[in-house]
DNA sequence: AGGCGCGAGGAAAAGGCTTTCCTTGTAGCC
DNA sequence: GGCTACAAGGAAAGCCTTTTCCTCGCGCCT
């Protein structure tokens, strides 16, 4: 690869003359000079080292983001808001997939480290690990001393400002309706049970059932994989134990997929036999037959705010913002069946 | 942040033996230091600067790729190829997303390079733009002639390794299945005229109409955004233009899922009224209603197959793949209405 | 005892760039 | 003419690691 020296010396200048123009520094340089580097530039395909820039310099100019899964929608979405906001202040955006692996997530952030990249921004469910949170803590408090920024969303009890969906509303919002439309034979498909975002939703639901004066007793509650295949699973296990069943709550969009698909499967008709609801809005929500009620959180602003708090340089870093959760009527949900 | 300096400061060591220990090298170090190197990277939390080590190192390690857009389920799976082989060599993966901006690829084309990639993928379809196809051979070429590697996926006359998914062929067997079916009204909603993936797909279609003795004239052809928007927009102005219309060959699956959009808006069913296919198998084409009848394409197997050509040091580079495509049928085809 | 080899650790260069500080040359002034 | 002041370009010092090449000391052999 040719470099800055080679440059220099095709042109017949130094170094410093080269680096001063191919950067645009302000300081003056003669037309005829520019001229011949610029050919110089061509004609070797120059193009600065990375690495070697970001070692000179001083200011970092890279952010890191940590979530389940970029091709996820839900992270999808958030980090397309993060990238607008990252676009507009000149950053650049590395993503990193943790797949739910805390071990990696721990891994990523040493990585990210190792990169000098100025923000780390954490998105997606904590888990109940005490350990875990520890250990991340440790390691992100360690960055934050020597300048780094941190923020995060959706995680309690962690370092670092930020953005908080309202998990639990969301729910209790949908919860509500469900109750409010009469069902009393509600079982729930839930995510796995360490992940803080399970826990929020199901609190969500069960402050629904209370003001109703129902309960979400615990043998309608199944526990899967947070996808499309784990909510055809629970749905499947709920349905044989509980064949009465008139309404099922999925904790997001993908599980309600996989348990529309189960109850097609067995000639169930929803909303007729029983009802579903999601969680997310995510775009396809509207596209299944019947389209999802669900509850929509706004991700990709929810992305921009989370990077902006983490490259505000005003404020100390323990800010906490909120994000709403609105309802989305559709079609998935009606009456209990009258048997 | 603190630097291998400040830990052999504190350690008491040189600089070198830190590095050593850090690093495991095979060099032997006493087991007195080596403890108090360990302990001080600790208590200083330290963490190699990776663009230091880039700068030391002379070997590369990362490797970028550029597709359209990570979150879209096509590039999402051959991502995911991509990074399971980019794992198991101990490689890390920069995704690029250029939104289909083709001055946006040539500038992550630049930035791959800057950051010293090893290799370079480019996955997603490429352009009927010659300037175009020229300023971009001619990146990839310098990049390659400094010991880059480069492997596309899909892409006509760019230099470098190829996996070549069967556009034509899938296209083909589903214009196929189509036309043995007895369908004689035939819309395509199209992606923009200007993707050479398009062109390939339309081909497909064209031969098996011909061997038909059908033709499929312009007028039944719609272009418009490759995604699920635009094949509502197109299938809205085909329904508009041929209300004769008995089926609509999608040419991917967010298309397809548009068209059914507009078509359960409409009140035609489908398969009964209007037949639909698309293009890809996308995860949830078996879950939409009804479930579309599709072509697959490996594209888990084509991205790892694309970063293996990539990565092999044998050959030279040129070399060209071919992945196949094989029908899967659901139920959003059937015969003709018969009216 | 002298020489050799070897093992452990350190010094220093290299890697490519930015940026501060200098040098040089020229214009402008008294 | 001699001086200052300023403009344009260059020299060189970092930035942080890796790695090659040394050095030093010790044990062993003859």
């Amino acid at each position: 690869m040719a470099t800055l020296a080679d440059v220099a010396r095709r042109a017949g200048v130094s170094a410093a003359t080269v680096s001063r123009i191919v950067n645009g520094s302000p300081k003056i340089v003669s037309e005829e000079l520019r001229e011949r580097v610029l050919r110089a530039v061509q004609e070797l395909q120059y193009v600065p080292n990375a690495h070697a820039q970001l070692l000179a310099r001083s200011h970092r100019t890279t952010v890191g983001v940590i979530v389940h899964d970029v091709s996820d929608p839900y992270f999808a979405e958030i980090t397309r808001g993060l990238q607008r906001v990252a676009g507009e202040q000149g950053r650049l955006v590395i993503i990193c997939n943790s797949y739910r692996d805390p071990e990696r997530e721990l891994e990523y952030v040493e990585l990210l480290r190792a990169q000098q990249v100025e923000a780390i921004i954490l998105a997606g469910s904590g888990y109940h690990d005490p350990a875990f949170t520890k250990a991340l803590n440790a390691k992100l408090s360690a960055y934050m001393a020597t300048g780094g920024r941190v923020s995060v969303v959706g995680r309690h009890k962690v370092a670092g400002d930020a953005v908080m969906p309202a998990n639990e509303h969301g729910a209790y919002l949908i919860g509500r309706e469900i109750f409010a439309a009469g069902h009393r034979h509600v079982g729930v498909v839930a995510a796995p049970k360490q992940l803080t975002t399970t826990t929020d939703r199901l609190a969500g639901l069960r402050r629904a059932a209370r003001e109703y004066r129902r309960t979400l007793p615990a043998r309608r509650i199944e526990y899967a994989e947070f996808d499309r295949d784990g909510g055809a699973a629970a749905t499947a296990a709920l349905l044989d134990a509980e064949p009465r069943l008139t309404a099922i709550a999925a904790l997001n969009d993908s599980m309600a997929i996989g348990a529309l698909a189960v109850l097609r499967e067995r000639g169930l008709s929803v909303p007729g036999d029983v009802s579903v609801v999601g969680f997310d809005d995510m775009p396809i929500a509207r596209d299944v037959t019947p389209a999802l009620t669900t509850v929509r959180l706004p991700l990709v602003e929810i992305g921009a705010r989370a990077i902006a708090l983490a490259l505000d340089p005003q404020h100390p870093n323990p800010r906490v913002e909120d994000a709403e959760a609105t309802l989305v009527h559709r079609e998935s949900l009606g009456p209990p069946r009258s048997s």
